[in-house]
DNA sequence: GCCAACGTTGGC
DNA sequence: GCCAACGTTGGC
């Protein structure tokens, strides 16, 4: 079982969406980046834990927990001359994006993006280094701990 | 809107 | 395979 950390940008996805689709579930279509594809598509399994974080917003940060709830086939907006994820090079035969399937678990309190920065103990989590531009991060079982128990306190004045 | 950082593309 | 040009991400 690991840990992730996956972005989305509220505007177009975000984690009270999540909680009005059918079954609090969605495909996590979109992702056009080969690591993070990688992950989607080798590492992670049914089961395997995430962070849901907004970015790209007025305070960016983690709002909840999600779990995989399928593991990954092809993303179907690849094939979609319609999408703006349409990839012409894509293939039935040889796909070439996939997306795994993501169930929310629950909406957290907002651990903003400061906050994260201001806890030593996450100073070397990889949503965190520098240029980091990844959408799917792995998160370590003691950061993932250590951001639970983070949830339990009140909202700092970060 | 700016811009640093990074990823992708394509000519050679 | 190199690398310049271009495109994207995402915080600020």
């Amino acid at each position: 079982m690991r840990y992730w950390l996956l972005k989305s940008e509220p505007a177009e996805f975000s984690i009270d969406d999540l909680a009005l689709a059918p079954r609090h579930a969605t495909a996590w279509f979109g992702v056009r980046n080969y690591q993070a594809r990688n992950f989607m598509r080798d590492e992670m399994q049914v089961g395997d834990q995430a962070f849901f974080y907004h970015s790209s917003c007025t305070i960016p940060g983690i709002v909840g927990i999600v779990e995989i709830s399928q593991s990954a086939y092809p993303d179907a907006t690849q094939f979609d001359r319609n999408s703006k994820y349409f990839d012409p090079k894509a293939t039935r035969a040889r796909p070439r994006w996939f997306n795994v399937e993501v169930k929310l678990t629950k909406k957290t309190r907002l651990i903003s993006l400061s906050e994260l920065r201001a806890q030593n103990s996450l100073s070397k989590m990889r949503l965190l280094a520098r240029g980091n531009r990844l959408s799917i991060t792995p998160v370590t079982a003691a950061e993932w701990k250590f951001i639970l128990q983070l949830m339990k306190k009140p909202e700092g004045a970060l």
